[in-house]
DNA sequence: AACTATTTATAAGA
DNA sequence: TTCTTATAAATAGTT
């Protein structure tokens, strides 16, 4: 559809690769947009791009109800070949592995601030959110650390020794 | 696209609707396949005829994954382990990956405050500075984000609301 | 399920 | 990025 047939095959220029997704993207939301109403359809559809970055549309229902739907309507028998020592097995875990070394691997950068990008703003504040407490964790047992080794010296000296306290003491 | 406009409503008749249905079904499946091959994008459709009969797409990479990413996208806590037993004969790459799942796994319990015991004072201290210095960049992608969306809305306003008030798009 | 007249999507260019 | 336009592709109505 336009000035020229396109190859079913990953875009080699990345530039046009972006600017098709962009464009292709908001023709597959409109589609999805058109069968659910046209045809009384509920309709759930996720995009990440090669960067991660997640688009979803949904029809009125919510994203989660059609998820659930789906959770609920599909999987039954899922769990084919138990073989553990197979060839595919292996595979299979590793690819698990793999995706789940990467899952916690953003979100680590997530937490030191970065590749914030793809985050919205609601969980960005999430993220804020759960920084601000264990902030708050980490600096109560900072003072735990803190008087135990004070403890320690406290007895290893005669005396109730001067001094020892101040400069090294914190709460917040 | 067609031998007449088609309005943005329920189709009337009962045949038609159906009819429509399923061409509109083959042809959102084709671009959704399109633009994961074309654009490298990782892709899950899902949807329910108005009886409730699912038909579902996705990239390559199974539907599961992609909603398990999808589940998973920016919910940092709830870690669970997956399948991870059995230790019986897997290869060196499975056991590497486990041990960096730990690690990373430790690593981001670390992050919102957890198991913090076995850290000392200085591994502590570190900690805390890094946390400030994500808090700081979360806030400043905060007011960026805030930002944007504004921008967003006055262009809406300007010219864009128009065609889609059913269903919603989120970019995250 | 095929056929086409049309509409729609979009690749390339600006 | 956004718009314009030539063309490919999708599909509504028909057979």
């Amino acid at each position: 559809m336009g000035r020229g047939r396109v190859q079913l095959k990953q875009i080699e220029n990345k530039i046009s690769r972006q600017v098709t997704f962009s464009k292709r993207r908001t023709g597959l939301r409109k589609k999805a947009n058109e069968i659910s109403v046209l045809c009384d359809a509920q309709v759930a559809l996720i995009v990440f791009n090669a960067k991660g970055k997640l688009f979803e549309y949904s029809s009125e229902s919510s994203m989660e109800n059609v998820l659930e739907r789906y959770e609920r309507h599909a999987h039954i028998g899922q769990l084919v070949g138990d073989g553990d020592d197979s060839q595919g097995n292996w595979s299979l875990q590793c690819f698990k592995l793999t995706g789940k070394v990467e899952v916690l691997e953003r979100n680590l950068r997530n937490f030191v601030g970065q590749d914030l990008d793809p985050l919205n703003l609601r969980e960005l504040q999430s993220l804020e959110h759960q920084l601000d407490t264990a902030i708050k964790r980490i600096r109560t047992r900072q003072n735990q650390v803190m008087n135990e080794s004070i403890s320690d010296l406290q007895k290893k000296v005669t005396g109730w020794g001067r001094g020892f306290t101040t400069g090294y003491w914190r709460v917040h």
